[in-house]
DNA sequence: AAGACGGTCAACCGCTCCTTC
DNA sequence: CGAAGGAGCGGTTGACCGTCT
């Protein structure tokens, strides 16, 4: 009938972000279609969608980004490539949206620049105090500290060590192993029905974690800020 | 002081995947 | 089993802001 009322779109209000949380809270999350209509908004569901995960949703932390979590998304990165959904649901109260952004803007070139020049260069002067080690409860899982990982690359270090771990490593090993089989599953699961999005396949996982694994002095790649 | 430039981040777009019928 | 619609994801855009010249 020719009523294809123009959605409002740019910037959210004050007013409308008022409208779409009361109306999670009085609905709940999902059934994003029936949303705008509920909350009385002028906005297509993926905006609703969109504003609720990456702004308005509880617990979402704003500003920097930590040391460990930095380096839990380098990490997480060259596992999983540009699967920002599933990085994001390994580091509570970041959002997708936030880790594409901080990769893009932050991590994606300062990687690429210091890959190129560690290529003819090697590494850089400069792993001393200044460089942050990780050391938050999402830190490294395997051979955490950047020392340690300098000293297991330049041994020809190619997997975890089977060492005893402490409590906080206990953590952080499940962690990485859960995610492990979470990332698996999904591989498999691919592999099984026969999809063609090989780029994640099994190969590529074990390549992904021998490559983290082994990986060298991320700090010294990324520099401190 | 002001224009140019670059970085950051919120939001949109289009595609793929999933679910339902 | 296939089609259609819904949901979710990653890439891209554009506005805003700070820094540089």
């Amino acid at each position: 009938m020719g009523r294809l009322q123009s959605v409002r779109k740019g910037s959210w209000t004050e007013e409308e972000d008022l409208l779409l949380r009361k109306c999670i809270e009085k609905y709940g999350e999902g059934k994003w279609r029936h949303v705008p209509a509920r909350a009385g908004l002028n906005r297509c569901r993926k905006s609703c969608r969109l504003r609720w995960l990456n702004y308005l949703r509880p617990n979402i932390k704003r500003g920097d980004f930590a040391v460990d979590e930095v380096d839990l998304i380098i990490r997480l990165h060259k596992l999983l490539g540009n699967r920002w959904s599933l990085i994001a649901g390994r580091i509570p109260g970041r959002t997708a949206n936030d880790i594409k952004n901080f990769w893009n803007s932050h991590l994606s070139k300062k990687l690429n620049w210091e890959n190129s020049s560690t290529l003819t260069a090697m590494r850089l002067p400069n792993s001393d105090a200044s460089c942050p080690s990780p050391s938050g409860s999402m830190g490294l899982a395997m051979g955490s500290g950047v020392d340690e990982t300098l000293q297991q690359e330049e041994e020809g270090f190619t997997g975890p060590a089977p060492t005893e771990l402490n409590p906080l490593e206990e953590e952080e090993d499940s962690f990485w192993k859960s995610l492990l089989f979470e990332v698996e599953e999904e591989a498999s699961k691919s592999f099984r029905d026969g999809s063609s999005d090989t780029a994640h396949g099994k190969d590529d996982l074990f390549v992904g974690l021998e490559g983290l694994f082994s990986d060298g002095n991320l700090w010294d790649m990324i520099g401190s800020d």
